[in-house]
DNA sequence: TTTAGCAGTCTCCACGGGAGAGTGCTAAAC
DNA sequence: GTTTAGCACTCTCCCGTGGAGACTGCTAAA
């Protein structure tokens, strides 16, 4: 357990590693902070600090470096979780503001929002429900042979697929038999398009096959179409100064192991999450680079409803209090932003 | 001038460098190439060659390196540009054959082909017109008083965009409003629809308005929207081994600037061209890290007609014929794809 | 329990010397 | 005239050393 000063200078050293990046020193947080002793007594509340796993000496006569331990007791019980100030809030609506506009791929904008609110990287997912539905779809002819099918999804969600066609259709044609299919399958899952037995064409039943199997391919794969903004942010600190660990960085967050490294879909629940260094529970199958950072995830939308997650990554040595208020207030603004456009 | 003797150890240092590098020493040249002189000789010859300012010296009594000019004139001269292996191009049809299968956005994949053949970074634009057409738009309903608008463009190019509507419209009505809009102004470009002056309601004005701000919008942006990918295969070459150079060069690829660093649009010539390192004529605006990369760009589809650009950017230090080769394959093969799905 | 004081430890940096790599130059050989 | 062997010279890289500085841990006094 520790004591009122002890937590006290815990908070200290927390929050000056995280500005400075370099170990804390005693003497340092007596001059700085008001913790009402001496060096010395400010150095023996930090050897009790370290022996119960909350601080560590990178070597023996440095400064204190803050544990994953000691960065958790902080979020749970230190920081004092403040609303985003007025400003910042003012900012983000500013710049969600060309979603008004009818800006319709805003998952992206709210990544770079977000990414650069915080100043790491920033992942937004799609929103989407456990089953998608068809909203409406659409065949333009390209070719004789060739179509391109336009699928709408809830939550507006727009896909595409080139089609071969087996004989040759006009536009016209096409048209109409995109009205038929929208007329008999619209709100549809994929399984219940599986589950009906229409009596359709054959024409049709090719266009279907392909719908089916992407709307199946989208409930199959999960979060994998996350946006990713502000690379450049948490490259530049000084954690990731030396290449190597640059390179585990880049491979942790390219697009094909972001679902590995950071299980997005395991966090339905309803606050912001705080994943510290370690912790994760994806580790042993990430990257090694992985231990070094720390993710707060949040999602937005309704948990029965339509729904997505946006999380923040960056090293273990990231201003907590800021990076969850932000993501917790740009939780409410996409909640918001979701019901309103789409009910 | 350079005699024969010259230009094959200029040719054998840079391909020497090109695979090691790190400088290239005269005996070392003399053991692994058939140069049939001694070590002195071609010590001679190479600072002949450095005088004249093919190659260069990091410091007194170092190997030789290349320099821009030495790479220009083995790109020019002295590199025989031999077509690309029939195994990697199969490798490479092979990994387009998704395409075949109904991959509409096949930009994408073919960056990533592009990046995995030459192991660096890979850029590929969309192919656009110099001003793009309506193929068909589509109006779905969302809300009482809002509802999506789907526009497909020539070349497949999809846009989606929010409309705000002043009366509640049913999916019919909205379905039935867009087949007129598709009759009245199908194949038009933003200037035609601008000109032209049709007797029109209110809600259909307001569809067109938006239509027209979207084409507009791409008519006037360029190539900003090109796809990006190998990021990490550049940033593991060993020139890039501080991060200092990092953040350089993932602030030239970084979306925003790539336009500003990498003059895609203003190679509409046919071939394959190699811009290297200092010689770009972005430089003055562009990062200081371009200095070190170079820029191999083709254009695929017809001039005339749609067509986009795709690029490799890695450092100087570049396995040119093998790159150029790869690009100059590919970009054919977009090519055939381009006229073959679209006409 | 706190604090002043001090010895001890570890990093960081600058300096220096030795090994190694590679060149330039010179003088002899072809 | 061209080529080559030989050698001195230069520069990097690595490693060990040693002093300055930063902090700590410990001890003994307040």
């Amino acid at each position: 357990m520790l004591t009122e000063r002890q937590a006290r200078i815990l908070e200290f050293v927390i929050s000056e590693y995280v500005e400075n990046a370099s170990p804390v020193a005693s003497q340092y947080i007596g001059e700085k902070y008001p913790v009402g002793a001496s060096s010395a007594t400010i150095r023996n509340e930090m050897a009790e600090l370290e022996e119960q796993g909350y601080l560590n000496q990178p070597h023996t006569s440095s400064g204190r470096v803050p544990t994953d331990r000691g960065y958790r007791f902080f979020v749970e019980t230190l920081m004092h979780e403040e609303d985003l100030s007025w400003d910042a809030q003012q900012t983000i609506r500013h710049q969600f503001h060309q979603v008004e506009h009818g800006q319709a791929d805003w998952t992206q904008l709210a990544a770079a929002v977000l990414a650069q609110a915080v100043h790491n990287v920033a992942l937004v997912t799609e929103p989407r429900t456990d089953a998608c539905r068809i909203k409406h779809l659409q065949l333009v002819s390209l070719h004789d042979y060739s179509a391109l099918l336009v699928l709408v999804l809830d939550e507006s969600r727009l896909k595409q697929h080139m089609l071969t066609l087996d004989e040759i259709c006009t536009q016209d044609q096409l048209s109409a038999t995109a009205n038929r299919l929208n007329q008999q399958f619209a709100g549809f899952s994929a399984a219940q398009l599986v589950a009906s037995d229409p009596q359709i064409a054959p024409t049709e039943l090719l266009v279907m096959d392909a719908v089916i199997e992407i709307m199946s391919s989208i409930d199959a794969g999960s979060f994998d179409d996350a946006h990713l903004e502000g690379l450049r942010n948490v490259l530049s600190q000084p954690e990731f100064s030396d290449s190597e660990h640059v390179l585990g960085l880049l491979e942790l967050l390219s697009e094909s192991n972001i679902s590995r490294s950071i299980p997005l879909r395991s966090l339905a629940g309803g606050g912001v999450t705080v994943i510290i260094g370690a912790d994760n529970p994806a580790l042993p199958q990430a990257n090694e680079a992985m231990r070094a950072c720390s993710v707060v995830v949040a999602s937005y939308g309704s948990t029965g409803d339509a729904s997505g997650a946006l999380a923040v990554v960056g090293p273990t040595r990231m201003h907590y209090s800021h990076t969850i208020s932000t993501v917790r207030y740009l939780a409410s603004v996409m909640s918001e932003l979701l019901a309103e456009h789409y009910e």
